[in-house]
RNA sequence: GCCCAGAUAGCUCAGUAGGUAGAGCAGGGGACUGAAAAUCCCCGUGUCCUUGGUUCAAUUCCGAGUCUGGGCA
């Protein structure tokens, strides 16, 4: 059986949703999310989430998978993107994997493992009320105490991490380091990155964000709190989402609120770039003025198949 | 036209009792195994507006000029 899966990634508002879609009508394919504000049901306009459309020309998958207030996790998402990529393989279609969470897409290159038992969010509670009560440094000794080798590896200020360490290790086996991980074998991935000029991307990041104002943001995150969410829901801490809010809750108003989001999608997508670079395996390609999606598509498609008969 | 206050990093400003300067933001780099659109770390040379003067030494003090605010006409 053919066990090859795209993988197209890059910073956000990059393109890929575009270029994937291109693809995917050349290869045959089906797209599979790997974004994990995506994965919510009702975060449409915020998210840049492809229209109704667009999810018509090709099979989507793994989009509005669950309500805002669920405790979405890496573990959850392997899980789903692994049945998800075998279902297609098993019709004999090809999976592409779009989006830009870079663990999201790392639980699926690399083998993680998720087995140990998952920690209770009461425990959490507990941990987070100790760490307020006596500090990020407390909290670091503690963890040196248990787990000396994790620690080390965790800034002090990484409250975090560190209480995600200290879960970890309470549940079973603390936290391995990522680079130990070997690449998932069971699938040919054909793995590429979406970039350009920085300057060109942070212009199309602000516009971006202009346009979703326009199509309606605002009413979107309002008829979020109207169904009961509200900031402390998980998904809604998503850029864009939790800007809005602000500006709802009468802390800003509305145009500090919009430079903010183009501001955090900025820093964003910095974040994005750094942690694509750790990649030896990938296949950058550096978006030129003018390019259209098609081309890119195209570039992606000769490139992934020479070499093959 | 006159009076007052400014002029220092991309922006907003601090500072130097005269020995060529530093914060926040922006920007750049990095880390990352169950919240990842999260969380955390590191990075500051710039005609100190121009020009005279005083001085061993002026971004700093004095004079003049230019520009920008505010006030008075």
């Amino acid at each position: 059986m053919n066990k090859t899966v795209y993988i197209i990634t890059g910073p956000t508002a990059v393109g890929k949703s575009e270029v994937a879609l291109k693809l995917a009508s050349k290869l045959d394919g089906e797209i599979i999310n790997c974004d994990s504000i995506q994965l919510y049901k009702y975060l449409d306009i915020g998210s840049a989430k492809p229209s109704e459309e667009e999810m018509k020309i090709v099979p989507h998958h793994l989009f509005d998978m669950v309500d805002p207030d669920f405790n979405m996790t890496v573990a959850t998402y392997q899980k789903l993107a692994f049945a998800c990529i075998n279902n297609i393989l098993e019709r004999g279609k090809t999976p592409i994997l779009v989006g830009g969470t870079g663990l999201y897409i790392n639980s699926v290159l690399y083998n993680m493992d998720f087995a140990a038992k998952p920690d209770t969010y009461e425990r959490r509670e507990e941990l987070e009320k100790m760490a307020e009560e006596r500090g990020a440094e407390y909290m670091h000794a503690y963890l040196t105490a248990i787990d000396e080798d994790c620690a080390s590896r965790i800034h002090p200020n990484n409250t975090r991490k560190i209480i995600r360490a200290i879960e970890a290790f309470e549940a079973g086996e603390g936290i391995k380091p990522l680079d130990n991980c070997e690449l998932n074998e069971n699938y040919d991935f054909k793995f590429y990155a979406l970039t350009m000029d920085r300057e060109w991307l942070y212009a199309k990041i602000n516009n971006r964000v202009l346009k979703l104002v326009k199509a309606g943001l605002v009413d979107e995150v309002k008829s979020l709190l109207d169904m009961g969410y509200t900031s402390d829901t998980q998904a809604l801490k998503g850029i864009g989402y939790k800007e809005i809010i602000e500006y709802l809750e009468g802390k800003t108003d509305q145009k500090t609120a919009v430079l903010n989001i183009m501001k955090n999608t900025r820093h964003f997508a910095k974040r994005q770039l750094t942690w694509l670079r750790r990649y030896d395996n990938l296949n950058w390609i550096e978006i030129q003025n003018g390019q259209t999606s098609d081309e890119i598509a195209e570039y992606i498609y000769e490139d992934s198949i020479k070499g093959e008969n």
